[in-house]
DNA sequence: TTGACTTATGCTCTAATAGAGTATATTACT
DNA sequence: AGTAATATACTCTATTAGAGCATAAGTCAA
């Protein structure tokens, strides 16, 4: 258990803190065609991407923000990124929760790639204040333009089968051996609700693995400087390895909107229920039912009727206000909403 | 978005990585009496967890194992710690993930405190091979040593009433006003299931946090260099924030037993439905309900029935052996066995 | 050899919950 | 007034979870 204090101090490693800040744009205030979409904070162009100054690329393209892990004046991590989002960014966000830590070798491509290590603290940030300034360079993204074989709220999408499922057959195929053939084939099932299987929500980092590793999509191509002389799966790429953290990021509020009340980060302080389903729809990417929705939500605690208060109706009964109850976090144990997985 | 390069790149930057190496102890093979005790992974005395040889410090204490992070040689820092816990340790996991990244100021503290700054990023490993040559500085030790109060399956732990509540009741009325004893009271309630409200066994790190913020365990005494006159917790303490690490670790575990078939990485290859449940209950730290676990793993079809081998049997009727399935992984999307929380 | 004891295993009963659908209420619009 | 659209209340059923009883298959000691 002994090592070399000379293998640690190197120069060239760097840390920082990469953000996954999300929000919900809620296009209009309940009743008829009531919609939200995920949005995620993006920098685009690699002098805003690369704010440490040490990471030169050629490529212009969508990043997520990336700030200095500064061990002088940040207390922890966390409160590093979250002062680093306060002064670089119009945004304030509510909740924010450490991901995972990312440190592959050649995540960051540049000149000076052999020498060079960056490793990223990423964070989930959530807020509901999606109205913010933005420009051709630092905008809301549609998360779903970065990931489109996710969103199944109206049903299965088209590319799925025309694409995805053509390509990993090509990838399995290819493959040496019948046996890993076989390997190949049941975790593209596994992943994609392949034969027979029930499509997981949560299974947005394996997915993009998975299409990765069969060189489906840009960033493959790019990081193993080969060819594409086939088709690939529709979405927008990322530089670096930022379509990845992404996935992570979505991943994991997936799982989390199932057994804590994260979605109400999400919203603004008055809602309808409506609104509360197409947000959690948004998220998961698949339809609910909405009477039960209803039950479950009403059951739940988490939340409470505004009395008297009806939203603007627009083409039917007026909605009820409700609003978040603080008060329930402190009631039960572990507050949440259970929401059923998609049918497969 | 842009910031000083120097921030970035100053000496005193340390990165490791911390393993909470855990492993099931199986004190006999099926039939009566059949015991299971959760082991942790330990380093005693300064010389072995400074293996960077960076951090000093005066005390002697139990540690978990931390290497380096060499971006040099390894191309994730998971497989950093795969090679350094080969390399090291007599011990070759097979499940590895990564927990979180702890960046605290003041995680480390020794001589250069203002200078050092330690991030390890955690992991957690499991492994059924707890027969491993130990000796007085490295040894498996009882999880439940540095947390007995997480230990239900004789029921509700004694010291609960007897030290916690009592302290926590002081705790809460020290608070500053009425408004903020009722917040410390609540918080209270939910972490320790007070008032009616359930235990909850995945809360074990919220526990912890909560003992360390009202000065109830060793190491808020030792960071805030204030004077103990009054009784503490019960309970080993460890050096630096490693007892958090490990209560990180251990809300991970409990967390996914539930949904993900990692006990099997704790078993040996063959193994009586009753030892099973043993060894899950003791990391879920609370008893279950014989005929209903058999149910829910005869059912989940993580398992399969050895033909004709029967457990030696030991003042009963012998046990049908059982093997996990690893085939059962290919045929679910996330198979796992749905646990039930402790009643309340 | 038998009866007490111990553990394994099979089965039943009941309450709670999830999934789906029907029915009615309240608004706008024509 | 009638139609369209949405909100909300309620019902029905299948599944699952929690608890317990009954029987099977061994050991051990008198």
């Amino acid at each position: 258990m002994k090592a070399d204090n000379q293998n640690i101090k190197k120069p060239g490693v760097v840390i920082g803190l990469s953000a996954v800040i999300v929000s919900v744009d809620h296009r209009d205030s309940g009743g008829a065609g009531t919609q939200a979409e995920p949005m995620v904070f993006i920098v685009r162009g690699a002098e805003h991407t690369l704010s440490v100054g040490v990471v030169p690329t050629n490529e212009d393209g969508d990043a997520l923000p990336f700030g200095p892990f500064d061990p002088d004046s940040h207390e922890t991590p966390e409160l590093g990124l979250r002062s680093w989002v306060k002064d670089q960014t119009p945004i304030v966000p509510g909740y924010v929760e450490q991901l995972y830590t990312f440190g592959n070798r050649g995540r960051y491509i540049g000149q000076k790639q052999d020498e060079l290590r960056v490793i990223s603290i990423g964070y989930l940030a959530l807020t509901h204040q999606e109205k913010t300034r933005t420009s051709e360079k630092v905008f809301w993204g549609d998360w779903y333009s970065y990931f489109p074989w996710e969103d199944w709220r109206r049903g299965k999408p088209e590319m799925i089968g025309t694409v995805i499922e053509p390509g990993l057959k090509k990838w399995v195929n290819a493959a040496d051996s019948a046996e890993a053939k076989l390997h190949r084939r049941t975790r593209a099932n596994l992943c994609f609700g392949l034969g027979g299987i029930a499509w997981d929500e949560e299974k947005v980092l394996e997915r993009y693995e998975l299409l990765y590793e069969a060189r489906l999509v840009y960033e493959a191509v790019r990081d193993k400087k080969i060819k594409a002389d086939y088709t690939l799966v529709p979405g927008t790429s990322m530089l670096y390895d930022h379509r990845r953290i992404l996935a992570t990021a979505m991943s994991r509020l997936r799982g989390k909107l199932k057994y804590r009340p994260v979605v109400f980060e999400l919203m603004p302080s008055e809602f309808t229920l409506l609104h509360l389903q197409k947000t959690v729809e948004a998220i998961m990417g698949h339809p609910l039912h909405k009477q039960n929705f209803r039950r479950l939500v009403e059951s739940s605690g988490m939340v409470e009727e505004i009395p008297g208060k009806k939203s603007a109706a627009a083409g039917g009964r007026p909605a009820a206000l409700f609003r978040f109850r603080r008060g329930a976090l402190l009631e039960r144990p572990s507050p949440g909403m259970k929401l059923p997985p998609i049918g497969g």
